[in-house]
RNA sequence: GGCGACGUACCCAAGUGGCUAAGGGGGAGGUCUGCAAAACCUUUAUUCAGCGGUUCGAAUCCGCUCGUCGCCUCCA
């Protein structure tokens, strides 16, 4: 509300109340949505892995112009169309690692709720009820525009055309809106109807959350009108201040420009994993602030698969050196890694305490990486050399979890590049071009080698040849 | 027009008063290797859009200028 960065300290003791707000199931959802259900998601998993006990509620709205205008266009009906795109957001959260929240409303659940929040907001003198719809009275609540630091008198200035002529003030908005002829309807005082956008948030946040509440999240799009009118609504109810914290993720960008649904130059988030590793869209998300700005590109998700590639192939080096580790003792070089393993936790939370700064955190997690690589180059063996290196790959996975990333086997990581890349090579063909370049390398007929090395090339697929063999991988970025 | 945010290397990106300006990608050189790949080492910002100011000290605070973007209408 400050618009500044803020102590954390919740309501109640150890406990956080979260709300975000979800989608409105009218079509496919693109990166955007990604981006806030990821930063949320992310938030979520620190708080409750720094002990918080988090109630996280995310709303599906399904029912609101949009989806009524899809049903006529589509000849179904309003619940069919949410339907539908409620699954197939369901899949691409699950696709991305997104956790379900605690409880995931519907609006059409919870219209009693919100008939009753707007009839008390009308015995209070709140709103005014008008041809069978109800409005919010923005000049008796004196508050609005805190959030979004507008000032009522330049909205009204600023006020653009379409001014419904009826209203006292351009400024209110509905609370509840009359149905024409066949649309979806519910009963209400003022005639059938259903519920404006803002108020089912108000009302579903203060029954499952409480009339005050920790954390309220989403797109910072939803800021003006959205939120404030969601303020407006819950303060003016009850008395109480409506939300502690409020957090608002970027917008991904094209050209420099919001990537959304009216300049149509966004992508959908199957369009996306039809060509990119879902962790990689999820690194890419994390490597900026979650208030910043992103820029989508390939070359951004490219960069993302080398660095996630760079975390499992060091992977594959602590798991060869853990399982092939001499026992005679030899440890070079240890005290960097032991000093920056001692380090690594605490500046991993102060990152993440700093208002999730994801971006500095994996900063970290490279900076161990490099040292791990360093320490590996030494040709350390021996059992401490083995602790050293097994409490590093602990470490990693543990942060890794709290992010939820890095948490394949290096082996998951590159099925699953061969079939985003859509590579055209079974692993058995693979295996054999291998032993058969095996065959050539041990007769020393280095052309024949390198020709089925380079082939595999060609097609994205990179042998390394260790000690004790070939492995192969599949070219990243 | 009103309100707000941002501008850090070739690209992405952390850092918001004080040790050598994180990290990733890319470039150059090197070590290792049959050659590679990977990894590592060295190097690539005497400088943080520009100009002023505050301060012992600023990328970090303040002012102005330039540039980019967002919100003010549905929008994650």
């Amino acid at each position: 509300m400050s618009g500044e960065k803020e102590y954390f300290v919740t309501l109640a003791p150890k406990k956080v109340n979260m709300y975000v707000c979800g989608i409105t199931a009218y079509d496919v959802c693109h990166l955007g949505h990604a981006r806030s259900a990821i930063v949320f998601d992310i938030i979520k998993r620190y708080l409750r892995y720094r002990g918080y006990e988090v109630t996280h509620v995310r709303n599906i709205t399904d029912i609101d112009d949009k989806i009524i205008a899809r049903a006529a266009r589509e000849n179904i009906s309003t619940g069919e169309v949410a339907k539908k795109y409620t699954d197939e957001y369901y899949r691409d959260m699950d696709l991305l690692g997104v956790s379900r929240a605690d409880i995931e409303p519907n609006a059409t659940d919870h219209i009693q709720e919100m008939i009753e929040t707007i009839k008390v907001l009308v015995e209070k003198g709140y709103a005014y009820p008008l041809d069978g719809d109800v409005y919010f009275e923005v000049g008796r609540f004196p508050g609005y525009g805190k959030l979004s630091k507008k000032n009522p008198d330049d909205l009204l200035a600023g006020a653009r055309v379409n001014i419904d002529e009826r209203k006292r003030s351009p400024l209110d908005f509905a609370l509840w809106k009359a149905s024409k002829e066949g649309e979806p309807a519910w009963e209400s005082p003022w005639g059938r109807g259903r519920p404006g956008w803002h108020i089912e948030c108000t009302s579903m946040a203060s029954k499952y959350l409480g009339e005050s509440f920790d954390i309220h999240g989403g797109g910072a799009d939803l800021i003006f009108p959205h939120h404030e009118n969601e303020i407006a609504q819950g303060e003016a109810y009850s008395g109480k201040p409506f939300v502690k914290y409020w957090m608002h993720n970027g917008f991904i960008t094209v050209d420099k420009e919001k990537m959304s649904k009216s300049l149509g130059n966004f992508f959908t988030i199957k369009e996306i994993l039809d060509k990119y590793e879902p962790e990689v869209v999820r690194y890419f998300l994390l490597s900026a602030h979650y208030r910043s700005p992103i820029e989508f590109s390939d070359v951004q998700l490219n960069e993302a698969e080398l660095s996630i590639d760079r975390y499992y192939t060091t992977v594959i080096r602590i798991n060869d050196f853990i399982e092939s580790a001499g026992a005679k003792e030899k440890v070079e070089g240890a005290s960097e890694l032991e000093d920056l393993l001692s380090g690594f936790k605490d500046k991993f939370l102060n990152a993440m305490n700093d208002d999730f700064n994801t971006a500095s955190a994996l900063g970290y997690i490279f900076e161990l990486i490099r040292e791990v690589n360093r320490f590996l180059d030494g040709r350390p063996s021996g059992q401490k050399a083995k602790d050293l290196v097994l409490r590093t790959r602990e470490l990693l996975a543990e942060i890794g979890g709290v992010l939820n990333i890095f948490n394949k086997t290096p082996e998951e990581w590159y099925r699953s590049l061969m079939k985003v890349k859509k590579i055209d090579l079974s692993e058995s063909d693979l295996e054999d071009k291998i032993l058969e370049r095996q065959k050539a390398r041990e007769a020393k007929e280095w052309a024949a080698a390198d020709r089925i090395r380079d082939e595999l090339a060609e097609k994205g697929v990179i042998l390394e040849d260790k000690k004790d063999g070939t492995a192969w991988k599949i070219r990243a970025g």
